[in-house]
DNA sequence: GCCGTTTTCGGCCCGACTGTTTTCAGTCG
């Protein structure tokens, strides 16, 4: 059995904890850290780059020993100085040091102290008065871990979909009292990360202090947990958390570059004006006392002799170097999107007569639109078996008759069976345009055999895209266990392409995976899946995740115009 | 533990806010 990339990452995470609690130096604790996240954010997994005789020493933040430690990982599934750690700090200290007021020096003396080991132990002391007993604990500490500790753990992340509605929402409101200073949304928000923690909202203005106190009256507002003349942060009805910061009009570019992150790209960055004697912090980029850049984010990165990083990119994972010798991807944009290629009407499951959706996708701008409802076996969404999907060839021949400047490719969402089969007849498959095929059941096979099940489909040579490629549902499904090296490799060596489903419960592939599928020369598709006319519009979502996986238009099926589509869809 | 157009040793991002202090450590982002 395969180590996986999450298991190494997160055996990582756990032992920088632990050392971070044992009071270990910080740097080495955060040599860890950063190795999780590089090994997180691999498009491959360090097993095959191993088998391969990569030298994972080469990896950012990967030395020598921690690439011994992870070759060791991979062989025996044993990492020696995690279980040393566990021994000494035996318990759930990472899980007490993850409640609110709690970081690793006040786990150490609570343990040292009061012999706490798990959130029971805490809870007893806390509710036995024996915090107050310690140096450092008083009223006001008893007071919030209780109520920490009262109300269960409350959802981590939003969908970026609705984290946007609250935003929007939000900046609405902020912005009315603001005149000529300027409001933003930073944070995993702007780099458009599938989901998002809270939401960090900027604002460059004279009067900050009017802004906060406004922030803290806004109806939705149930938490203020801090509020000072800079920084103000609140919880909503929602759950989610804003956290506002304000800083003067010079600053502004500095503060957005700090506030967007991520942490570890910010981190990146600092450490580069330190090599020039400079210091970068959200006031700017300064030489001594001296503020040299600060008022836009490319003055600060051209001081730094970088391009300008696209927020997308902004994660530490190789772009800073690629900025150095100004070779930073050219990332798709929505103006590129040239058509739909999944996208469903009245005759399965959508909502829409199949010339309502046309009408809608060409007023988007699009040249064409595949129309691909689903297949029989998906009798709930009245799914097309061969007879209907041949009428309904059809009727598309007859629309397009009267369509001006606009085709729509005759297409299906096709089932893949179990046994990898595709649910319905070659002979039918092969009078389509497109063959969009997707897992629909049976998401709890092993990894072997799902893996198998979607390979075996796309031996079918019908098959043109491999749709929602992990079946996840964010919040609500994991996604199903597939070896996505082995089917992208697959897909390259059939021509076959993946999907990037751009409904915001979807957005898979992730921005890893699809990254991978460039590094593996499979071509993607952005579709929306849409059921309706207004879910067209989730376009730009899937456009964000392809750009969160450096995707260039080339890199995209439905950037071509239709000729060139064609081509590529013939297998 | 990593890393190098100052460096193979000696650095490693930086500031706001809180709570408990009486000058600051710890947490957080």
């Amino acid at each position: 059995m395969p180590v996986h990339n999450a298991e190494i990452a997160a055996m990582f995470g756990q032992a920088a904890e632990l050392l971070e609690i044992k009071g270990d130096n910080p740097f080495r604790t955060r040599a860890y850290r950063r190795a999780a996240r590089t090994i997180e954010g691999l498009p491959k997994s360090v097993a095959v780059l191993l088998k391969a005789g990569e030298d994972l020493s080469e990896l950012p933040g990967i030395g020598k020993d921690l690439a011994g430690k992870i070759a060791t990982i991979v062989k025996t599934g044993k990492f020696d100085l995690l279980e040393t750690l566990k021994r000494q700090l035996p318990g759930e200290l990472g899980e007490i040091a993850s409640l609110p007021g709690l970081g690793p020096k006040r786990v150490k003396l609570l343990y040292d102290k009061l012999a706490i080991r798990s959130v029971e132990d805490l809870r007893r002391a806390v509710k036995g008065g024996r915090l107050r007993e310690l140096r450092g604990f008083g009223a006001k500490s008893e007071a919030k871990l209780l109520a920490a500790l009262a109300k269960p753990p409350t959802e981590k992340r939003f969908k970026l979909a609705v984290a946007e509605a609250e935003a929007d929402a939000l900046v609405n409101l902020l912005r009315q009292d603001l005149g000529k200073g300027q409001i933003i949304v930073a944070g995993s928000y702007r780099r458009r990360r599938d989901t998002v923690g809270d939401l960090d909202i900027l604002v460059a203005a004279r009067d900050g202090a009017g802004v906060g106190d406004q922030l803290t009256k806004y109806e939705n507002v149930v938490n203020v947990l801090a509020h000072g003349p800079t920084r103000t942060t609140v919880t909503l009805r929602s759950g989610i958390q804003v956290d506002l910061r304000v800083v003067p009009d010079e600053s502004y570019g500095a503060a957005l570059m700090y506030f967007t992150g991520s942490k570890e790209h910010n981190i990146a960055l600092r450490g580069i004006a330190n090599e020039y004697g400079w210091k970068l912090n959200e006031y700017g980029l300064f030489d001594g006392e001296r503020r040299i850049a600060g008022a836009t984010e490319e003055e600060i990165y051209k001081k730094l002799k970088l391009a300008p990083i696209p927020p997308e990119l902004r994660e530490d994972r190789g772009e800073i170097a690629l900025a150095k010798k100004k070779w930073l991807p050219k990332l798709v944009s929505l103006s590129d999107i040239r058509g739909d290629l999944h996208v469903h009407s009245d005759w399965s499951d959508g909502t829409v007569p199949i010339a309502g959706m046309a009408a809608a996708a060409k007023q988007r701008g699009y040249a064409y639109m595949a129309l691909t409802d689903h297949s029989q076996r998906v009798t709930i969404a009245h799914g097309l078996d061969a007879a209907r999907l041949a009428k309904q060839i059809g009727e598309i021949d007859r629309l397009n008759d009267k369509l001006d400047g606009f085709v729509i490719l005759k297409g299906i969402e096709v089932d893949i069976l179990a046994d990898g089969r595709l649910d319905l007849p070659d002979r039918i498959l092969s009078r389509l345009d497109v063959v969009v095929a997707a897992v629909h059941y049976k998401f709890d096979l092993s990894r072997t055999a799902q893996t198998e099940r979607i390979i075996r489909a796309m031996d079918n040579r019908h098959l043109s895209i491999l749709a929602h490629p992990t079946g996840r549902l964010i919040g609500e499904r994991e996604p199903y266990d597939v070896d996505m090296d082995r089917v992208l490799a697959a897909a390259h060596e059939r021509g076959c392409y993946v999907e990037i489903n751009a409904e915001p419960d979807r957005l898979d592939l992730t921005d890893i995976h699809a990254q991978a599928a460039k590094s593996m020369g499979v071509k993607v598709a952005i579709s929306t899946d849409a059921h309706s006319i207004a879910a067209l519009d989730y376009m730009r979502f899937g456009v964000d995740q392809a750009r969160r996986g450096w995707l260039e238009p080339a890199d995209i099926l439905n950037t071509r115009p239709l000729s060139a589509l064609k081509k590529l869809l013939k297998r």
